[in-house]
This record gives C-alpha cells, sequence and structure tokens, in this order.
RNA sequence: GGAGAGGUGGCCGAGUCGGUCGAAGGCGCUCGCCUGCUAAGCGAGUGAACGGGGUCAACCCGUUCCGAGGGUUCGAAUCCCUCCCUCUCCGCCA
C-alpha cells in the first residue's frame, strides 16, 4: 500500500513511476476521493466536538427542563453526524479498495522494461554439465526410478499434484532439513513453523487479497486460506505490532507446503514437478529498517544462492524489470536453475525487497529510540528454495547414463549415507 | 460438540444506578533529584491513528480508539444485539 500523504502531494510522480510497470492510470480516482474524505472528515469532526461540548453541559445541568432546547438541538446534530459518517465511511471504503489494489513503486534501479525480455542477467555461478548421452527429463527419471508417480497422485487429487515414493520422498525431506540447518546455522536466521492456513487479515497484509483471490485455494467454513508461501504467514507475524528497534533485523527461515491454484497457466508446465497446486518451499524472510533494506536484499540473495552452490548447480541471476516484478515488491531478483532434461534456465528462488509497501498494509512498525515516532519497517523475502524444483534440478544434473541418480554430497548426511538413487523394486 | 468465565493503556488491574474517563491504583520505562556504588526513596513524564494550524520540528487544537461491528441515548468502557478471540470443566481426538 502507498502513502496517502505522499501521493496527495506527488500523485503524478508516483503515476508516472507505476507506468514502468505496463499499466496506468491506477490513480485516477484518487485525488478527488481523498479531498471528498477531509471534507467529510472536516465537517463531521467540527460537529462533534460541538455534540461533545453541549452533552457536557447536559450533564451537569441538574434540572434538564433548562436545556430542553439543546437536547433537541444535539439531537438533530446527532443525525447530522450519522449520515456524514454513512457517507464518510463509503468514501473511506472506496478509498482504501484503491489503496489496496495499487501495486508497488518499482526501485529506481530496477531495469525499467515492459515484460520479461527486459529483464537483466547479473550473474551466472557453475557450468552446466555435458551429457555423452540425452539428458532426461525428471518426470522420466523420476517415474523410471520407481520415486514419482504423476498418474497415481491424479487419480488421488487431480492435475497438477505428485506422490513421490522411498528415495524420492526423503530427498524431498533432506532437502528441507538441509535448507532449514543451512539458514538457521550459518546464515543467521531464526526456524519458525507457521500455520499452513490463514485469515483474511494476513493475506491483505501481504498482498494476497483482495486483489488474487482467484489464485488462493479457500476453505469455506472457517473462512480460511492456504498459503501461498509462507511469506504470508511469517510475515505477518508482526502484524499491528510496533518492534523495539534492538530487535532489527530480524530473519526468519520457515518450511511450509504452498498452496497455489494456479489459474491462467492451462497448457503451462503440464508435465513434472514445475507448476504443482501443491509445492513446498523453504522460505526466508526479514524485518529490517529501511535504510538496511537494499543491502539486505543483497545478503538475502547470497543466502539462496549458497544453496545451489553446496548442492553444485549451476544458475543464473535475473534483476527482474518494472514490468515483471510483482504486484508487492519494489525490486526482485529471480534465481534460475540449469535444468538439462529442458536445456533451460528456469526460476527456483525469488528474493524481494518490498521496502514498506506490506508493511504499511500489515502495520509493522519500529521505533528508532524511546519516544520517538513509529516508522514502517522494510519487509524482505526470498525463496531459499523451492523444495519441489531443487528435486527437479537434482534429477535432472546428476542424472547418469544407466537412469540412476547421484544423490549430492552434501545431502547423504540427510539421506542415510545414500550416494546414488537406484530403480525402486 | 456441551456447560461456564472473560476480553480495559507496554504489563497487572479498578471502573459505582450511563454523564465532566484516555480512563483510579500498581508494575515497567524515561528524565531529574538524592545516595561511596547498587538497591531503596522523592519529583515529573510516559499510547496510537486521522484531520486542522504552525517558526512545518521535539508545538498547539480537534476527532476517534476500553476485542470487532451494529443499536438505544443529548451523552456509553459502562445498557441491548451480532460476531471474533481467550480461559476452565465435560465429551472427542493427533
Amino acid at each position: 500500500m502507498l502513502d496517502s500523504k505522499y501521493l496527495r502531494d506527488n500523485l503524478d510522480a508516483a503515476e508516472a513511476r507505476l507506468a514502468t510497470r505496463g499499466q496506468g492510470a491506477y490513480l485516477a480516482a484518487f485525488r478527488d476521493l481523498d479531498s471528498r474524505r477531509r471534507e467529510l472528515l472536516g465537517e463531521a469532526e467540527g460537529l462533534k466536538a460541538e455534540k461533545n461540548r453541549v452533552s457536557a453541559v447536559i450533564g451537569q445541568t441538574k434540572d434538564k427542563s433548562q436545556v430542553a432546547g439543546e437536547i433537541v438541538r444535539m439531537k438533530e446534530v446527532s443525525g447530522r453526524i450519522k449520515t456524514l459518517d454513512d457517507t464518510l465511511k463509503e468514501v473511506e471504503a472506496e478509498l482504501d479498495l484503491l489503496l489496496l489494489t495499487v501495486p508497488n513503486l518499482p526501485h529506481e534501479e530496477a531495469p525499467v522494461g515492459a515484460d520479461e525480455s527486459a529483464n537483466r542477467e547479473v550473474k551466472r555461478w557453475g557450468t552446466p554439465a555435458e551429457f555423452a548421452f540425452a539428458a532426461k527429463p525428471h518426470w522420466e527419471l523420476g517415474e523410471a526410478l520407481g520415486i514419482l508417480d504423476f498418474e497415481r497422485a491424479g487419480k488421488l487429487a487431480g492435475a497438477r499434484f505428485a506422490l513421490s515414493f522411498g528415495a524420492g520422498a526423503r530427498l524431498e525431506r533432506a532437502l528441507i532439513g538441509f535448507m532449514l540447518d543451512l539458514h538457521s546455522e550459518r546464515h543467521g536466521y531464526t526456524e519458525v513453523l507457521p500455520p499452513f492456513m490463514v485469515n483474511r487479515a494476513t493475506m491483505t497484509g501481504t498482498g494476497q487479497l483482495p486483489k488474487f483471490e482467484s489464485d488462493l485455494f479457500h476453505l469455506d467454513d472457517p473462512d480460511y486460506f492456504l498459503i501461498p508461501t509462507a511469506e504470508v504467514p511469517v510475515t505477518n507475524i508482526y502484524r499491528d505490532e510496533i518492534i523495539a528497534a534492538a530487535q532489527l533485523p530480524i530473519r526468519f527461515t520457515a518450511y511450509t507446503p504452498c498452496f497455489r491454484k494456479e489459474a491462467g497457466s492451462y497448457g503451462k508446465d503440464t508435465r513434472g514437478l514445475i507448476r504443482q497446486h501443491q509445492f513446498n518451499k523453504v522460505e526466508l524472510v526479514k524485518f529490517v529498517r529501511p535504510e538496511e533494506s537494499d543491502l539486505e536484499l543483497a545478503s538475502l540473495l547470497a543466502d539462496a544462492e549458497t544453496v545451489l552452490q553446496q548442492l553444485e548447480l549451476p544458475y543464473r541471476v535475473v534483476d527482474l524489470c518494472t514490468g515483471d516484478i510483482g504486484f508487492s515488491a519494489a525490486r526482485t531478483f529471480d534465481i534460475e536453475v540449469w535444468l538439462p532434461g529442458q536445456a533451460t534456465y528456469r526460476e527456483i528462488s525469488s528474493c524481494s525487497n518490498f521496502r514498506d509497501f506490506q508493511a504499511r498494509r500489515a502495520s509493522i512498525r519500529f521505533r528508532r529510540e524511546e519516544g520517538a515516532k513509529p516508522e514502517f519497517v522494510h519487509t524482505l523475502n526470498g525463496s531459499g528454495l523451492a523444495v519441489g524444483r531443487t528435486l527437479v534440478a537434482i534429477l535432472e544434473n546428476y542424472q547418469q547414463a544407466d537412469g540412476s541418480v547421484l544423490v549430492p554430497t552434501v545431502l547423504r548426511p540427510y539421506m542415510g549415507g545414500l550416494e546414488r538413487i537406484t530403480p525402486r523394486k
């Protein structure tokens, strides 16, 4: 959510900045709604002040017959206040909805461009392996090894679900443990295990609602949503709180399953684990002082990259352009892992600085010092990493000519010492 | 699911038959005084949002906030309704 006070004075600049996302006129109705709100508020508050003053006098008057006229007059004033308040409520609801549906201002250093073709590759790490045979996609490897079963998953739930067995299931668990240990033991994050279902206020705090409800799995009774990422519950941990400055920066890492409808992606990535309704992810979330958020994004990105480096998986880093950055983010770096089976880089992590956009929605503030005015923190998050896609990358990058798959060295302790995945009997 | 209790300021905790309550008191915290140090003691202060004014700031004024939303009333933390949450007991259950 953008700052109304800022918008009041910088509407054109804000609109121009938003236009770099690819569509403009987000704020067309702002000026009018905002001035109407202040007008109504001024009148209503003036009448309330009078009502309070007169009511106090009435209260002190023993003989109410002396103030009968005032009582009648205040009855009218109250009626007028009620009318004004009702109108005000409507205007504020419109204004809130407007502000809740305007995306974040892109960071001034983000590349400007309309779509992903304008994204800037900023780094490559590792060298894609040369195979002496035709590299297979992970779904073929996984099914041949008996560790992935998409057909039966379809029977159980439907398309875009997976079922894994044996070393496949264990590899998924190993990756979760490995990532959580790495981030909590070496990168200074506190592990947290949040609820996997949340309420509307929580979904609104991080920006999923009100605009993207159709992407979410929803439970009717009670009115809950399945989380699409741990970012949602973890960022909302401090909703409506004022954090002591000494606690900042706060860094959390969390494993959760993620649930996404993937509406509008029909026909894309229909095979394999790449695009699922349910997938596992280890997330990194930070709450920091505003002046630190750019540096904290760099270190968060580095923390996510470390996972791939330890797993010895080649990847590249892409600085997303203004047209490709998500709704709530100001700046985003994607990490894309090399997938030999598809001979392409695929997103495996997305690391973003949201600045005060989520903090303002969720009212997450901090106080620099005793007595100082509360300020909004900056929030950041990134995948560290998407576990299902990491498993995909391991299967495809570590595949052998005989169809077996080597287990990355750092994962072997998490796999009971297993060095190679061979067909399940 | 059944029965009961309760939700007040950073925390604990008062709020009488509705009236001058942003809210007694205590703790905590901040500043000052005092004290070899510490502790104790003394004094003062101590929430947020929105709007207006301003030497545009550390200032002033107004409004709102006593779980949330509605209602009654000139006036509600105090009365009524709905919802949410917490706790206790029973049942059930990982």
